[in-house]
DNA sequence: AAGCCGGGGTT
DNA sequence: AACCCAGGCTT
């Protein structure tokens, strides 16, 4: 089998198996495709499906999302992680606004000088969108062509990676680009999947030297492990007398940048006085939630939250050091970490209670 | 070359 | 509990 009869079998069994009714399939223009894979980076499709319905229709094209706010952008964005991806599409969209006349570029160089478009995701919007000739390389095909390979190393390797951007560009068809990309990713997460996958399905399983070796589990090497580090925070959630909490906009660089989240202080013991230095506010009534702990792919974070009530009429419409009194009401009217959405619908839970 | 950046689903 | 997912950016 050579390499167009690859790309054959696999367009055969993609017009019998392949997915051809997701959102962004229907319609597929190049701006609906970009939406769809930035949001797909990192991220399952069912987990994707109603972010993105949400999504287009709030910013239908271009010109819509360039002229929103980024805080809204960061409101629809809330929950589906990596932040960073909503602030550069967003950023994107902008520039392509000011300085392509409001057109998206269709070749993959000015696509990659776009900030979140990188060589997999540029090709696959080229690809999908326009049917132009671009490999791409996300965790699905990786995957295939590691098993057809037998390649002993984890893809995270460079010198790997190389060698699977040279394989995905010679197996391309000629044709039928946009139906082939599709079906590739698609043969990854219905078939070739990471357990489990189902060999007697696989339109390409002659040629895989996994499947030869009968162990097609072994591939692709697990990514090399570490411990991850335990970090502890303490969040101070501060309701005033018309029942708003405090919250304050993060630093745009590090994690949940540009999100909004409570103040923080080192630890529960330090709650009131750090509040009276810190704010200039003594503190009334004091509750020690339970600590609730979050996993990140790079560390754990163990969060102790603090629910305390602040004294007196002190209010302002805004407060010092982009602080602001939040109605508990429109929850996702701005960006919020997930585990300070959760948060946020406990207090609430009782605020109804009482 | 390695680390940073989330949250949810699967095993 | 470990691992993975339609990756890209920074150092």
């Amino acid at each position: 089998m050579n390499e167009d009869d690859f790309s054959q079998h696999l367009l055969a069994w993609f017009d019998s198996y392949g997915r051809k009714d997701l959102p962004w399939q229907q319609n597929p223009t190049l701006y609906r495709i970009w939406i769809s894979e930035i949001m797909l980076q990192q991220t399952q499709v069912a987990t994707v499906i109603p972010y993105y319905q949400r999504f287009i229709k709030r910013f239908p094209d271009l010109p819509a999302l360039a002229c929103a706010s980024v805080d809204e952008v960061l409101g629809l964005w809330t929950g589906l992680g990596y932040y960073a991806r909503a602030r550069r599409l967003h950023q994107a969209a902008r520039i392509v606004w000011e300085t392509h006349e409001g057109k998206l570029p269709t070749t993959l160089e000015a696509l990659m000088e776009l900030p979140g478009i990188g060589r997999s995701t540029g090709g696959a919007m080229l690809a999908l969108a326009l049917d132009q000739r671009h490999p791409i390389l996300d965790g699905n095909v990786k995957r295939v062509l590691i098993r057809q390979e037998a390649i002993e190393h984890w893809p995270g390797q460079p010198k790997v990676e190389k060698q699977l951007w040279q394989r995905a560009t010679t197996l391309l068809p000629q044709t039928r680009l946009a139906d082939y990309t599709q079906a590739i990713m698609d043969l990854g997460a219905t078939v070739c999947t990471r357990y489990r996958p189902r060999c007697p399905s696989c339109p390409v399983k002659e040629t895989c030297q996994a499947h030869l070796q009968a162990n097609p589990e072994a591939y692709p090497q697990p990514r090399p492990r570490k411990r991850l580090p335990l970090r502890t925070t303490c969040m101070l959630i501060l309701l005033n007398d018309q029942g708003e909490v405090l919250l304050e906009r993060r630093p745009p660089t590090g994690i949940w940048g540009g999100l909004w989240s409570f103040p923080e202080c080192p630890s529960q013991t330090e709650a009131a006085p750090w509040c009276q230095e810190q704010l200039g506010w003594p503190l009334g009534e004091v509750q020690n939630w339970p600590s609730l702990r979050h996993h990140f792919t790079h560390f754990t974070l163990d969060i102790q939250p603090v629910v305390a009530r602040i004294r007196g009429e002190s209010r302002q419409v805004m407060e010092p050091n982009g602080r602001v009194w939040y109605k508990m009401e429109p929850l996702y009217k701005r960006g919020l970490p997930a585990p300070i959405l959760r948060l946020l619908k406990r207090l609430r839970e009782q605020s109804k209670g009482e």
